[in-house]
DNA sequence: TTGTACGCGTTATCAC
DNA sequence: GTGATAACGCGTACAA
């Protein structure tokens, strides 16, 4: 692999002429012919490694997700590539599989590959190996995540007023017993979810049945096994609200196992619009998160902190979510 | 930071010493724990830029996919870097937005980065960017496609009797007007798929109708619009064979919207067994690509070059499809 | 404008 | 075993 000072010999210049034509300064055109021929001719690509040990920057944003076939994670890397490619930077993005552990590991190796930022969805609120990332100058940016004990960007759905409203659109329509398959009680979003499933009870006056209440987890296999639960029960709620895709996903699947009519025997709103909502009959109704800005704004806030624009940190965003109104789910 | 200078002064010993602690080599009890101690007390982290700029390797190997979103592509990701993990490999994933433009880009970084090795799923069949990758010595594996006019390893499925499989149970089961919806006719799988539907009405000397042939797309929307208009037909199918996971998304869509019952109207076989099959109503019939398997062959192909075993290069892996019969086709 | 010398943090190679 | 030192490839002062 040719390098820079191969160059400047081939054509008969020093390393710094090269070195400031690759950084986009005018030589002399003299120079400049010989340098292009020669990176030409040698085939000359620049050694990145090399760039970074100097520079002390890689424009490389990691970013760590629980999961690679999670949808809902990969459509905000998505928007969060696109804005941060158009500034430059890549991402390095990791699988944290859904383990503290392995998360851990993960972020140790962005640190150690020198990222100039970290945007981490968590898989738990154990969020303790972040400070460490922190204390080398490390910007940090959390996704779906509100953080206690550890300063830093933080963006994040609305979630208590996405289920609220899901909840009071039912009540409105006369339900008064509604099932909510959720993730489990630790974690972050289901606990926001749950307490907007709560508030509309309460300024309804309507009390809750435990019994009602899920949550096992975020997974298909729990949210199957949810509805299930739920349709045995003595007295089987007249909707049900799943509240992720993937428990939206597994309650669909136990609906037709079941053979349960929806909505005439039931009805089901469920949590993202993606692939599936329009694909089953009858189409779902869903809450909907904005996943393009999450990773928008996500990518925009580690921007600005690696330019050092600290005037509002830390920040926390949360975006709005939305409600679509389709088949799935009806007056009771 | 601390570098392993400063360790080497706060511990008194020389930075040799440092660096065969760092690489495990045993040293005399009294000098380790001087480091150990140095190490703790200056919070040392290797820096892995600058060791990569030494020994030239970064234990890093790249992958190119076409969408991030793609749960096909993720979930061969997934199967790819758990194997990677456990030989002491991270990736770098990259998205090329199904843009040659992107994936040349997205390659060129990659290169520059310093990756040891090179996964791609190219998004055409030029694949001219990938010959300069290997030019500087980089091993390429590609996924879902053969390559012409470049020696690289290889990993397919068998694309062609994949459809044939599918295409000659339809015949067994007296479907004479079979569909099929399927990429665009310059995409490799696409050429394969199609094959193999071709072969099948060969070997039992059934004509085909070109009317049948769509090749629009692999997206969604190409989905949709070709089950449309396939089903507008004077002649309609009395079944139809979706060639990807989107183009079966978007056949679902469209029988559910002009109210068709399958399989009574119409038989359905889908392709790749992912979320939606058991979800949707009837359960679908797909042919399913091994995905683990693709994944984990390519890393394996590609820490074998790594590892400079080249005795077997270049490698086309064939893998073997499966077909998973569910309720949404049936005898005609 | 151009060329030179040095630094970045680590590893490898010598002598000791 | 250990210590000193030369690489690795690039960026950047500083002097010319």
């Amino acid at each position: 692999m040719a390098t820079i000072k191969d160059v400047a010999k081939e054509a008969g210049v020093a390393t710094g002429t090269v070195s400031r034509y690759l950084n986009g300064i005018e030589l002399k055109k003299e120079n400049r012919v010989k340098v292009e021929a020669a990176i030409e001719k040698l085939n000359f690509k620049i050694n990145t490694i090399a760039r970074c040990l100097k520079i002390n920057r890689t424009n490389t944003i990691g970013i760590v997700i629980p999961d690679f076939t999670d949808i809902y994670s990969t459509t905000i890397v998505r928007s969060m590539e696109q804005k941060l490619y158009e500034y430059g930077y890549n991402i390095f993005v990791c699988d944290s599989w859904g383990s503290l552990e392995m998360e851990r590991d993960k972020v140790e190796i962005l640190v150690q590959k020198l990222v100039d930022g970290l945007i981490i969805y968590p898989c738990s609120d154990d969020i303790s190996h972040l400070s460490r990332a922190r204390e080398n100058g490390l910007p940090v940016v959390t996704i779906d995540m509100a953080v206690k004990d550890f300063e830093c960007d933080q963006v994040l759905s609305d979630n208590i007023n996405a289920t609220y409203k899901a909840v009071e659109w039912l009540i409105a329509n006369n339900h008064k017993r509604i099932g909510i398959i959720n993730g489990q009680v630790h974690r972050f979003t289901s606990g926001e979810r749950l307490r907007g499933y709560q508030r509309a009870h309460e300024d309804y006056s309507l009390k809750i049945d435990r019994l009602l209440v899920k949550n096992s987890g975020y997974g298909e296999t729990s949210g199957y096994e949810s509805l299930i639960e739920l349709m045995k029960l003595k007295d089987p709620p007249t909707a049900v609200l799943a509240c992720n895709y993937y428990t939206t996903v597994g309650s669909v699947k136990a609906i037709n196992q079941l053979g349960i009519k929806v909505p005439e025997e039931l009805s089901l709103i469920g949590f993202d619009d993606l692939g599936l909502s329009e694909v089953v009959k009858p189409a779902l109704t869903v809450i909907t998160q904005p996943m393009e800005e999450i990773g928008r704004t996500a990518a925009e806030l580690i921007l600005s902190r690696i330019n050092g624009d600290y005037h509002d940190f830390p920040t926390v965003v949360r975006l709005k979510t939305g409600f679509i109104l389709r088949e799935s789910a009806r007056r009771y």
